[in-house]
Order: C-alpha cells, then structure tokens, then sequence
DNA sequence: ATGCCTTATTTCATAAGA
C-alpha cells in the first residue's frame, strides 16, 4: 500500500476554477480529491479534462448553488449520494457525496452556512449536521477507515477564528454548532488539524473582501475528521495557503492530507 | 468586514456566501 494523499478545496464554482483545479491537481498530485461548493450540474461538470488526468468523479450537483465530489485515481467504488434521511430547505440539496478510495471511505461535504443564528438556515444547518453524524454513525461499523473532509461552515475554536470578538453573535462559533462538532468526533472520528501555509494560524478561508486574505483575517471551516484508522495513518497535514493566492482564487485554500502506507 | 468581492442567473439587479 501506497502513501495516500486526500485532500479537500471548497472551489467556489469549478466552472470558473476549472483552470486553476486543473493545474492544482497536477502540481499537488492529490489521489482523492473532495470537492465543494461546485456550482454546476451534474451534467455541467467537466468530466473530460478530469479524467484526462487520470481521475474518476463521483459528482452530486444541481446546478447554482452547492455540490460536491470525490474524485479519485485509487479506486472509486460504493458511490452514495446524499445522506440519511437527509433535511431540505425545504428540499434536499447536494452537499454530501461519499465513495471508497483505494480501502479508505471518503466523504465531500458542503455543511450550510445558516446565515444568521436566528434564521430558519440555521436551524438547517443543526439538522443538517445531525443527519451527517447519524449516517456516519450507520457507516463506521461497516467502514473503519473513514474520513469526512469539506467546508463544515464552523470554526472549531474560538482559536480558529481571527478575531473572535467580531463574531459574537454570528453563525460559525456558536454553542450549538461546536456542539455538533463534538458530537462527530464522539463518534471516534479525529479532527486533523493541518499545518499553518504561512503564519500562525491554519486557516482555510479568507474574506474577498478588504484584503482579507492579506491580513490573515481568516477562521478554519475546512475540515478533516478521520476514524481512528485514518488518524493513526496521518503522516502530513498542511493548508495550501499558495493556492488561495494570485488571480482568479477562490476564497477557500485546500488542506491536504497524507496517510502512511 | 456587515459588503470594501465573487459567483450564477430569472443579468444593467438579485441572492448567496461566512
């Protein structure tokens, strides 16, 4: 067995990251790559440039908003769309898709933002991460070596936010949202926190806005929770703070993943 | 920060993002 590399990179829209995923799967030579907030159909996504690079996709997207992937060049078997009993708002969306890679279950997920605590978004978003937590909860037994990776819209810690002062009151820290957090890794699973790109601190998504970027003004919503399987296989965890940078980024950076052999 | 971007679409305006 191989070293693995799985990575995840919320893209904001592959159409108009096509050119920069294609060079980033070239350069960083990922074998399974999880992918969010795709903002194409299903018919839309370009099946062809992937596979010219030697990847198979499993693609669950509907077109403006959302959708997500797995592709893979170790195998792509077991494809499941979608969670359990999955909520909607008010009808399901494409935010989860999961495939077995090369020995390893591997699910791309796009959590809800949920907007504003008092906003019926939010309440999605809870529901929306139960759901997750059941479906993983049916699945491990079954898969042992698992790991969920994508944008979980919530930051961890308050230390995974620039400033947390700025943030009282908002989305992405609160109590409840933590809490579902804590919930997933009772199940087992390990928070893979990776190495810092630059800087103090491992964050994975910067503002367009104000410069954000160059300020670090950044939280960490990407995420990695690995079964204990997984965990114990991480050799490298790094956040591709390179590839947040230039022309034409999308406002998430990959963190990409390294399991031993 | 409170839209100081960026995206897609029902495009010269809106909704959404976090």
């Amino acid at each position: 067995m191989a070293r693995v590399r799985i990575a995840t990179w919320n893209v904001n829209s592959v159409s108009a990251r096509l050119p920069r995923l294609l060079d980033w799967l070239e350069s960083r030579q990922p074998d399974v790559a999880c992918l969010q907030e795709l903002k194409v159909s299903e018919d839309a996504f370009p099946h062809l440039p992937v596979q010219a690079l030697g990847y198979q996709a499993a693609v669950h997207a509907d077109g403006r908003w959302n959708g997500v992937a797995v592709l893979s060049r170790i195998g792509l078997d077991e494809v499941s769309r979608g969670l359990d009993a999955e909520p909607g708002f008010p009808e399901p969306e494409t935010r989860a898709v999961a495939a077995t890679c090369g020995g390893v279950r591997v699910r791309s997920v796009y959590v809800p933002n949920g907007r504003t605590p008092d906003d019926p978004h939010y309440a999605y978003k809870l529901q929306w991460l139960e759901a997750l937590r059941r479906t993983l909860g049916a699945e491990l037994p079954r898969h042992p070596a698992s790991v969920v990776l994508g944008d979980f819209n919530v930051a961890p810690t308050d230390a995974d936010v620039w400033d947390p002062a700025k943030f009282v009151g908002s989305t992405h820290v609160t109590d409840a949202e933590r809490a579902a957090l804590a919930a997933l890794r009772d199940l087992g699973l390990t928070d893979v926190i990776p190495r810092p790109g630059k800087g103090p601190h491992p964050f994975t998504y910067w503002d367009y806005r104000a410069g954000a970027f160059h300020q670090d003004w950044g939280m960490r919503i990407d995420l990695v929770y690995a079964s204990a399987a997984v965990a114990a296989r991480v050799s490298d965890a790094w956040v591709d703070r390179e590839s947040r940078k230039g022309k034409g980024p999308s406002d998430h950076a990959p963190v990409i993943v390294d399991l031993a052999p």
